[in-house]
DNA sequence: GTCTATACACTGATAGAC
DNA sequence: GTCTATCAGTGTATAGAC
């Protein structure tokens, strides 16, 4: 039985929050109004104040959750073993989480900007502990003599851009499917950081 | 002798394109008012539409002349020698020449989403006239033995990623300088590519 | 070449009816 | 929980004086 119209028990919100990040990664925070996402959502511009205070708090929020939900992933995804097999894990589960979630890696990479400065900071910390994972990890390869790289940020800085890079242009459905992508960044991310080839 | 007021003599026009630059890559094309370029210029609202047509069109020059900067530039850094020097010179080359333009690299990467159809197809031929680059270098390299790569398309998109991520964390006066940078990152492409190291 | 004044649409957010 | 009506402010772009 339908259940009598106007009670959607909670599932107005998750589609706001659904719009928000499908607009304002097509066009940029600054160029989605109000009433673009209301009209997505199907609802009028006054009734999105029920889900979110304001504008910067929806953005704030589909930032924030994108970020908290890639730590998590990573926390069960991480093999927690010696660090050549840890940084496959690594790269293979970047580039997966990455492109299944390509508007909000897209606004929590470029909307940084239109974020005031103290939901900036918060936003920027949790970054920051993302990036401390592959500094981790080449830390300990370079101890365990597995692996070489002459600056341990810098190679972590140019992993995650080259594997985020992956972004810009896979498709479902092209020529290489996910596993083939996955596979071949991994094995580049090895000669980065001077892993020693098996086969050559 | 200073010369009249109001004989500006074509300096105005190179200043309302930086001012523009810098707003845009600062808050994004959307969140930059044509009062807030002229106000930065020093000029009122209308006086602007003596140098653009429009807002779009003054993003799209911006682009363009990036564009067109960054493969003449190319053309002369190009030592078109053997392909593992030619990746050399590339990597250095795209570093140096993106720290040295971070508004103008910001805007051609994060605004194409800001441009008409019409006007995208243009600026994306540019893009992708540059990607060919790397694309050759690889091409050459694996031909001749000196690399290995699994995919030179993919390998050319992930060297650029890196390269370009620089621009995400460099800044003057920090803890390396520029052509520490370069040495260190045509280092990591070198691996990434399968270049046998020199000193192992 | 720059100014002021102006057009008219749209902005984020709020108030109060239902 | 959604609606309509509304606020004060700002958006791009144009017209015409100087």
């Amino acid at each position: 039985m339908a259940r009598p119209s106007g009670s959607d028990a909670g599932v107005t919100g998750p589609r706001v929050r659904a719009a928000a990040e499908r607009l304002f990664a097509r066009h940029g925070y600054a160029a989605v109004s109000m009433r673009m996402i209301a009209a997505e959502v199907g609802i009028g511009a006054g009734a999105l104040y029920h889900y979110t205070p304001d504008k910067q708090t929806l953005l704030a929020g589909l930032m924030r959750e994108h970020l908290d939900d890639l730590l998590a992933a990573w926390g069960k995804a991480d093999p927690g073993t010696d660090p050549v097999a840890r940084l496959d894990a690594f790269a293979r589960f970047h580039i997966r989480f990455h492109i299944d979630r390509p508007d909000a890696v897209f606004i929590a990479y470029m909307e940084l900007r239109s974020l005031e400065p103290e939901t900036f900071a918060g936003i920027e910390a949790l970054r920051r502990r993302y990036e401390t994972v592959p500094e981790g990890i080449l830390r300990d390869g370079v101890a365990a003599g597995v692996m070489a790289v002459a600056d341990v940020k810098l190679a972590s800085m140019a992993l995650i851009a080259m594997l985020t890079g992956v972004n810009t242009w896979y498709r479902d459905g092209g020529r290489l499917d996910r596993d083939a992508v996955e596979g071949i960044y991994a094995d580049m991310a090895r000669g980065m950081v001077g892993v020693e080839r098996v086969s050559t």
